[in-house]
DNA sequence: GATTTATGACGT
DNA sequence: AACGTCATA
């Protein structure tokens, strides 16, 4: 039967991309709060980009330099170049075109937008199962990967990452003793770690960083990006979907952030995107068109 | 006057 | 096929 989907589908997303161009322009700007801003005469410029110790003091995307500057009064702040009046966005697309060429070595890859690409493993993944099996992966291949749902149990742990440590440890044991659905929780499995491969590289060639999800979609894939940001990757298995839609607002979803996640809340009734599995096909076809619904 | 600007996907 | 709308960063 068709369970939906047996693609591996990763997508790789730069941690704040502009921030990190400037940084290595600037070397001056690594580890620090920093944004990047274009126009500087209204409130300092709009703000496009921002680092994550930036983002710890509340800055965000879309506020005014001098705003951010409040927050954050250590806050470096690098300018977007102007050629004719308008932002000169060269710089970023050249480094895209970097990470693009890295990326492509190891898969054929579909650019989403300047700092973002999603590309199909199912193929990559295959063949290298054609020469290793479960016991070949470590947890030292996959230092950078969550499992999403895991560890199960709750306990108290040391660290953020000695909990992420047992989360994976669980999983690949779990693979091991092979249950029933495993092959496709196999294959994503390799697919994280072709992506740690991949993640290595582009940070070895080009300096910048990123985070990734893997899944067996698109949507999913992108979801599982964003779960355990920044520098980091996570691996989302089918079986851990339904607990994680259980509490998952319907704009978390990619193309469900603006009007259509609003209508489809306030037609239905419902918060999380869990909760639509209780219509019908048919039903959200009549409220949202053939095609949307 | 002040959340830019560009780009891609989708629908008509 | 071209154009407008929506979504995203």
């Amino acid at each position: 039967m068709d369970i939906g989907e047996d693609r591996v589908i990763a997508l790789v997303d730069m941690d704040c991309f502009y921030v990190q161009v400037e940084q290595r322009i600037n070397p001056e700007l690594k580890n620090k709060p920093c944004v990047v801003a274009q126009y500087k005469t209204w409130k300092g410029g709009g703000i496009i980009a921002v680092s994550y110790e930036a983002r710890a003091h509340g800055v965000s995307r879309n506020m005014w330099a001098d705003d951010a500057r409040k927050l954050c009064p250590d806050l470096q702040v690098a300018r977007v170049r102007e050629a004719h009046g308008k932002a000169d966005l060269t710089p970023y697309r050249e480094a895209s075109v970097e990470v693009i060429e890295v990326m492509s070595r190891f898969a054929v890859i579909e650019r989403a937008s300047i700092d973002e690409a999603y590309m199909d493993l199912t193929g990559s993944v295959q063949d290298r199962l054609k020469h290793m099996s479960v016991q070949d992966i470590t947890p030292q291949q996959l230092k950078s990967t969550y499992t999403q749902g895991f560890p199960q149990t709750s306990t108290s742990d040391p660290s953020e990452d000695a909990r992420r440590l047992r989360g994976l440890q669980q999983w690949l044991e779990r693979l091991s003793s092979s249950g029933q659905s495993s092959r496709a929780e196999l294959c994503l499995t390799v697919g994280a770690l072709i992506v740690e491969e991949m993640r290595a590289a582009v940070e070895e060639h080009t300096g910048f960083r990123c985070s990734a999800g893997i899944s067996h979609n698109k949507v999913l894939a992108k979801l599982a990006c964003g779960l355990n940001k920044p520098n980091h990757q996570t691996v989302l298995p089918l079986g851990s979907v339904p607990e994680l839609f259980s509490t998952l607002p319907i704009r978390k979803i990619r193309n469900l952030g603006g009007k259509l996640g609003t209508s489809v809340k306030e037609t239905l009734g419902v918060e999380n995107i869990g909760d639509l599995t209780q219509f019908s096909k048919v039903q959200l076809e009549q409220h949202f068109g053939e095609k949307t619904g």
